[in-house]
DNA sequence: TAGAACGTTTAGTAGTTACTAAACGAAGTA
DNA sequence: TACTTCGTTTAGTAACTACTAAACGTTCTA
């Protein structure tokens, strides 16, 4: 038995609708950079909305974010007003992007301020039984080490220039 | 100047708080572990209200989760009819928990549905114009190694067996 | 100038989430 | 037996999120 295309196409943006969800983000990000990855062409924004059924209001504002974080990008054309958008097809590069995007977030927030209790621990400038303070100390300090080898581990992927997955497979092989 | 310890504590359960937002789950559960971590005996359920100011009700779903995660563990003395909870200190450990934990998950049924598309892309059972369903088999087959590569990397970790971050800067070293 | 064709912003809403307070159950103790 | 002392479950709530519908501003066109 067969299946009708734009069914599948339907399928693979509920499934990427999902995955979206599952990592935190809306799922009519999902949806719209499904329908952007699946077409051969870019799509204006009427376009998103009639195959997303999502408003353009929404699009608007979510298309912006995708293209912040570098999934998709916005283009357009000689004579047309309007705006098109494509979905980035090198995933590796949208992670990069999404990891600078991180930066300077809420998060990189946190951890600059557990490394800062790490330093004050450090430089005998809390005061407290020598024992607890000692404690404290090495735990914090295995924390932010962690820190660290995530973030090195971030800005390694960063690195990676378009490389492609070829690389992440030599990877795997040395961790054997 | 100095800083008193117990003020430094709350400020650490306050930054993983955050942190524990910004990757999606309760803030609540941040605290808890936080606690928990810098504490260097296991606590009772009260002791950890006491500590976090949230209710027993909370805590007691949320330090399942947390168990569930293999971030915190659960015990208990002999003779006392309390439980114990103490955080699990080695974080290679408790990646490896959260990612068994998600196998099986909303996520991996997503991705396995877009592994059935691929397949029925790849077996001539789709109707649509031979272009078109050209175009969609690759960008999906794209996508799908993708996955993979996550994939691969995920368990990679997941088989990291204690070696600690040693390990970890020996991979960024072959990134170079 | 009016009007159409865009994208953006805003006000409002349904649904979800992270909690609290309190009832509940189980298991030990008098 | 009744009384504690635990952990768990449940009902309810305040705050937040992802949207929709519609007003709005801008730029091109007649």
């Amino acid at each position: 038995m067969t299946v009708k295309l734009p069914e599948l196409k339907q399928n693979f943006t509920e499934s990427l609708s999902q995955i979206s969800r599952f990592w935190g983000f809306p799922k009519g990000m999902g949806a719209i950079f499904g329908v952007l990855y699946l077409s051969p062409t870019p799509l204006s924004l009427d376009e998103i909305v009639e195959q997303t059924g999502l408003t353009k209001g929404a699009i608007s504002t979510e298309v912006r974010t995708l293209a912040r974080m570098g999934l998709v990008h916005r283009s357009s054309k000689l004579g047309d007003r309007k705006d098109y958008y494509e979905a980035e097809t090198d995933f590796y590069q949208s992670i990069r992007s999404i990891l600078k995007e991180r930066q300077n977030s809420e998060f990189d927030r946190a951890v600059r301020s557990v490394q800062e209790m790490l330093t004050q621990l450090e430089s005998d400038s809390v005061s407290g039984s020598e024992a607890d303070v000692k404690f404290v100390r090495e735990r914090v300090k295995a924390l932010q080490e962690f820190f660290n080898a995530i973030d090195s581990l971030a800005s390694a992927v960063i690195k990676l220039e378009s490389l492609g997955i070829t690389n992440v497979t030599r990877i795997l092989k040395v961790l054997k």
